[in-house]
DNA sequence: GTCTATATTTTGATAGAC
DNA sequence: GTCTATCAAAATATAGAC
């Protein structure tokens, strides 16, 4: 609640209330929300009961919106970096691949919580996928791409979709031990494949 | 419970037992198993009071339980169809492809089920998706590809995974609503992004 | 075989002592 | 500010009357 925890990097001091958010983070990810109890969250993260938790949040929602914010937060500065960095859609959308295939090596469980949690079930009152500035940003590079030529004449939604289609189908089956190899592994092939669909020829 | 209901086509005989399922389907496509209550289900199947569920199905897992084997029962028996009425594996891919498509129209909650609902979650004991019958069928159809040389030289799995990573998040986009035009607009375009992936040139 | 009533359990949440 | 005790609510599940 108080301030933004750093959950894409060890943040080397540790509050009570980042130590619930990663205790709830890792939770979430691995059996869902509703599988979780705030005796489970206590527990991991070392708190004698669940009442000293709601000295740190309302209730147990917060906690996943304050996840769901946090990640989000970062994922749209880190998406804002790389658009500054690089000119070309292409080089743009390179760079989210690097990004989200080094996230699912260094902070599986933040892409677990992107990829595999429902938020609509839990946190009806956030904004759908499609409205957060993090997507925006990435239908907006797409678009560009359409405009400039670099990309083929295509719906930038359906683009978007072939795209991270390919991309995020793979780095669930990473993160689910389907593909056993380290994720650098497919990296190049991922982004290939992903690329080919959507580049104009 | 008793005989396995026709989920996929309406059908024509209506059993009680019939009614919830096809309650609960709907409710656990739109909300979630976990945000459906015994409840709710009584409510959409027309029954007074939940205890009359209990004279059809032991508990609210047993009824999800069927759903899983009823849908990847019919999906099965789907692709074994295509299977045999096709020899090439481009044939029997693009039969796969047009069946989904076709569910999305037909048969949306179905399709809900199938893609938006991790069964994982409230269902430890049933296989992970890799080791279903239907799974398994698709994948071999990919290895046939690779050794007829029709599929480029690909790790089958992660053939599978790009193809349908792109085929899904369609699928997903037109039931979401994202993609707000009738699923077979996008049938032909999204077969030719998929196969592209794997076809050798 | 359908409905009323109730039991049971879990878990989210609070109050207050120390 | 940490722990004990407890409450409240919701949902699953059962028993038994009619």
């Amino acid at each position: 609640m108080d301030q933004e925890i750093e959950i894409f990097n060890a943040s080397t001091i540790t509050t009570t209330s980042s130590e619930i958010l990663i205790a709830a983070l890792k939770l979430f990810a691995k059996k869902g929300y509703f599988n979780t109890s705030l005796t489970d969250i206590a527990k991991k993260a070392n708190i004698k009961n669940t009442s000293e938790i709601y000295q740190h949040f309302t209730n147990k929602q917060v906690i996943a919106a304050q996840l769901y914010a946090d990640i989000f937060a970062n994922l749209n500065e880190s998406i804002d970096e790389i658009w500054l960095k690089n000119d070309k859609p292409s080089e743009q959308l390179r760079g989210t691949v690097d990004l989200l295939f080094r996230l699912t090596e260094d902070a599986p469980d933040v892409m677990r919580f992107l990829l595999n949690v429902k938020f609509d079930e839990f946190l009806p009152d956030e904004k759908p996928l499609q409205e957060t500035a993090a997507f925006c940003k990435i239908y907006k590079i797409i678009q560009a791409g359409v405009t400039s030529g670099e990309i083929r004449n295509i719906d930038p939604m359906l683009g978007y979709i072939y795209f991270f289609g390919i991309v995020n189908a793979t780095l669930q089956g990473i993160l689910a031990g389907v593909l056993d190899k380290k994720a650098d592994t497919y990296l190049l092939q991922t982004w290939l494949a992903a690329w080919n669909c959507i580049v104009k020829k």
